[in-house]
DNA sequence: ATCCTCCCCTAC
DNA sequence: TAAGGTAGGGGAGGAT
């Protein structure tokens, strides 16, 4: 059983790093019942010159900063084994950097004092600096990580920096530093510029403990002698292939062919990088930026026994990403299952015994009956999701639940909660669909049944009609039309196809996707992706049996099976286009009808 | 034309 | 035992 994930989270430096967002919009909150700092809907125009604030060694300066006797030392963050996280200067001076071992730090530097993480330090000073950052720049500030923002030069510049406007920029940024450090005891760096790319370069330049002006009239010459992997966006990969092209400097991407630049990068990072190469920055000026996904992941020392072991693991995260959704008062409508597999054969890393080790990422995304962030509706999505994918849940090797397409809370609110299909299925803690897939298998090994389980299926079967005859649900309300409701049987099936069909289609796209010679490396057969392929596309058919019995009980769901034999066989809707699989298609179906029957349908 | 899904890349 | 999380931008190719 994976570790829960909150005690994961309490203990990575990653998750601290990646739900600083969270933090911080609750800060924002705040900042806004206290100042005028408004919307920037629209957007506001991007300043005139921008300063770029940046703690030095952030981490390694919180954890000493209450420690005279490490003044002077070299010191490093870390678990005490493993990687270092940060280090101060003291430290870099002997060749220690972020990243290294321990055990390598500890031959560079004989003397280097470790002191563990604090996460709780680390979000505190983060804070008080930037409650110095709001007020420096009366709000116009953009953050960008718990230990570096954006501001508005012209905002921070102040009466007292008068005098000289030649170095007013320096003047204010020299206050905001010794502000901060009165404050927090941690130095920062700061860079002028004339927008935040350059702003940010200039920083490098700035460190440690210092600020470092780029003048409006100096910018195509600093950047000249810039790296484009310096330049924000232009990570490994996109650097790799500039390389291959002599693209080294932002000098050279001035020199270059803008078709070349657009064939290594794509349209827009090009365009992007074009315009940084040649002090041109059009990134929105945005103090609020809206978010547009809520997720939590865990892919750290995953393993999974068997189905339910990840299904159970699957709601953990579901939980978890509910109650971020609920802190922040908003609601979904789509869910994301994001699943690491396991490459087959690949050794366990020596190194990361507990780690993912070579992995595909799967995702896929699920809508949601309407926008909720309730738990269970989540998991519900994410499993179903899971399902899809099909992978053994031995080689399953990290998994993650994201939710998308959201809204405010306050306007759903409006909105009629009404149970959901799934909901209206569910007869204790399980998902009904689960025990259909679970029948289904049980009986391909073991056709006989025993009688108590039988007695179950009763006991179900009774208490849901049951249900659905006392709520007296208004079924208009559900993801079908009213339209679909009174059309025929039979057209809900050939609905039933076209979907299965589609999303079969889908699956042999993926298979070609997926061949040797693309970016990516196929890790399983093709044989295999397409039995997969027809699988999938027989979950329709639960879908709209499902349906069907919920809409006419027993006897809808005897006529609904009873059409789609029918229409399974009759070969009518079985176009050869369909890759040559159309017998196994029909095959899966109808195995899917008679074991919908034979669990919904007690015997 | 525009949106959607899945994937890759990037930043911190 | 370590602690490979969180979120956004963008592209390819398909659906609408």
């Amino acid at each position: 059983m994976p570790r829960a994930v909150a005690s994961f989270h309490e203990h990575s430096r990653l998750h601290f790093i990646g739900s600083w967002r969270a933090r911080y919009e609750e800060f924002l909150e705040t900042k806004i019942h206290q100042q005028n700092l408004v919307d920037d809907s629209p957007p506001r125009a991007p300043p005139r010159v921008v300063m770029h604030v940046d703690m030095d060694c952030f981490f390694a300066a919180c954890a000493t900063r209450d420690r005279p006797e490490l003044a002077g030392v070299p010191v490093a963050v870390s678990w005490g084994r493993g990687e270092i996280s940060s280090c101060n200067y003291e430290a870099r001076r002997f060749g220690v950097v972020a990243g290294q071992n321990v055990d390598a730090a500890r031959v560079k530097c004989p003397h280097l004092t470790l002191v563990p993480y604090d996460f709780e330090t680390f979000e505190r000073v983060g804070l008080e600096v930037y409650e110095i950052l709001f007020e420096a720049s009366r709000g116009a500030c953009v953050g960008v990580s718990v230990d570096e923002a954006y501001l508005d030069a012209d905002a921070v510049v102040g009466d007292d920096d008068g005098g000289d406007v030649e170095d007013a920029y320096e003047r204010a940024a020299a206050r905001v530093r010794a502000k901060i450090y009165e404050k927090t005891r941690c130095a920062c760096s700061i860079g002028i510029g004339a927008n935040m790319v350059v702003a940010r370069l200039a920083t490098r330049r700035a460190k440690p403990d210092g600020v470092f002006r780029v003048r409006e009239a100096e910018t195509m010459d600093f950047l000249a002698k810039t790296a484009v992997r310096h330049v924000p966006g232009v990570g490994r990969r996109a650097a790799a292939t500039l390389t291959t092209l002599g693209i080294v400097t932002c000098a050279d991407v001035r020199r270059a062919r803008r078709e070349d630049v657009v064939e290594a990068l794509g349209t827009k990072s090009a365009a992007r990088l074009l315009d940084a190469a040649r002090g041109v920055d059009a990134t929105p000026w945005r103090v609020r930026p809206q978010r547009k996904t809520v997720g939590a992941q865990m892919s750290w020392g995953v393993r999974c026994t068997d189905d339910e072991v990840a299904m159970d693991f699957v709601r953990q995260l579901a939980r978890e990403v509910s109650q971020r959704m609920q802190k922040l008062k908003i609601v979904a409508s789509k869910t994301t299952l994001k699943l690491w597999r396991a490459v087959a054969d690949a050794p366990p890393s020596a190194k990361h015994p507990q780690g993912h080790g070579a992995c595909d990422v799967l995702t896929r995304t699920r809508p949601m009956k309407m926008a909720t962030n309730d738990a269970r509706e989540i998991s519900d999505a994410a499993i179903a999701a899971m399902r899809e994918l099909r992978v053994e849940a031995t080689m399953i090797r990290g998994l993650g639940v994201s939710c998308s397409k959201l809204d405010d809370a306050l306007l759903a609110g409006n909105v009629r909660r009404q149970p959901t299909l799934s909901q209206m299925f569910r007869t204790d803690g399980r998902d009904k669909n689960d025990e259909v897939e679970k029948k289904d298998e049980e009986e391909e090994e073991d056709i006989a049944e025993t009688e108590s389980e039988r007695e179950e299926d009763d006991e179900d079967v009774a208490r849901t009609q049951s249900q659905l005859l006392q709520n007296d649900c208004d079924f208009a309300l559900f993801d079908d039309s009213q339209a679909e409701m009174d059309s025929d049987r039979t057209n809900v099936l050939r609905a039933a196809y076209t979907a299965a069909a589609r999303r079969y289609a889908w699956q042999r796209h993926e298979l070609e996707r997926l061949r040797p010679g693309k970016r990516r490396r196929e890790t399983i057969s093709e044989d295999e992706h397409a039995e997969r392929a027809v699988a999938a596309s027989a979950d329709v058919v639960v879908a709209h049996a499902r349906r069907a019995f919920i809409r006419g009980g027993e006897s809808g769901l005897r006529a609904f099976t009873n059409e789609a034999r029918a229409l399974c066989r009759s070969q009518e809707l079985l176009p050869e286009r369909y890759g040559g699989q159309g017998a196994s298609f029909t095959a899966a179906w109808l195995h899917r009808v008679d074991a919908v029957e034979a669990v919904v349908i007690s015997k």
